[in-house]
DNA sequence: GCTTGACCTTCCCATGATGGGAAGCCTTAT
DNA sequence: ATAAGGCTTCCCATCATGGGAAGGTCAAGC
């Protein structure tokens, strides 16, 4: 199978097959006589795993281990929820995160009038003293 | 000031004014005689707007629009909120974004023994079929 | 005056994951 | 045989930030 059959079979577009690749995280494909690259089911399988990963936020470098794993078919499934658990964990802070700034962008907006006239509430925040917005 | 005293001051690093600089963020800095860059309080002011801007989340290019009528002392208020009601909206697709990994990701996990036996339910998943995890 | 250390300058490179596009070769169907 | 579409590699762009090198400047102490 080429790249694009491979990209339609897995959901990654060709771009990244090869960009996976290029860092290690996908082995060199086979080559067809031409210099083409030449794919199995194998290999679209694992680019599924890559494409669901991705699609849990994972980072390459962490799929990179997930995949290491997956093919250790006598792994610790506690090295497998380690990851797991510490992705989860980022991801709660990035939500806190970004609800932090939601949150406070709310109490801005709810107080400008949002009309003609200029005064400005959230103006008012961004250039105004380094205090924090209270909640 | 220097721009070390200017970073100081606003929170902002200098290679950060220096860049805010190059992509027109800020008018460009008056310069000493031996070329080091001057700034004034107002500079500082202009910094850390900037600052709390991206703090809350807003791109280089809102913050460009931001200052724009912040400067403008006549605009309608109404301009300010919708560039902020916007940004609400990004933060609230990102943050159903992330949530909805994370969910995915704790009830994979919560199946996941986690000790030394390889079975493991997350691997199933990233590898099995591209059937979404119910909740 | 001269040295030293802290500061400043510009320029290049790296990040992370992805896409765009060009120039050129290969394959397949008409 | 020709055209269309797929493949190759290579370079560039994103977005905001930091690291670091090579070299000029300033201020303080001797």
């Amino acid at each position: 199978m080429n790249i694009g059959q491979a990209s339609d079979a897995s959901g990654v577009s060709a771009k990244m097959i090869r960009y996976y690749e290029s860092v290690g995280l996908m082995p060199e494909a086979g080559r067809s006589a031409s210099g083409y690259r030449v794919y199995t089911e194998s290999d679209v399988h694992m680019l599924r795993f890559i494409r669901r990963s991705r699609d849990l936020g994972f980072a390459l470098d962490d799929i990179r281990l997930l995949l290491g794993l997956w093919r250790d078919r006598s792994r610790p499934s506690a090295a497998v929820k380690e990851i797991a658990t510490k992705h989860i964990d980022d991801l709660t802070a990035k939500i806190a995160e970004l609800q932090a700034m939601k949150r406070t962008l709310q109490h801005l907006a709810e107080a400008c009038h949002g009309d003609a006239r200029p005064d400005c509430p959230i103006l008012d925040d961004l250039g105004g003293p380094p205090a924090k917005a209270c909640h």
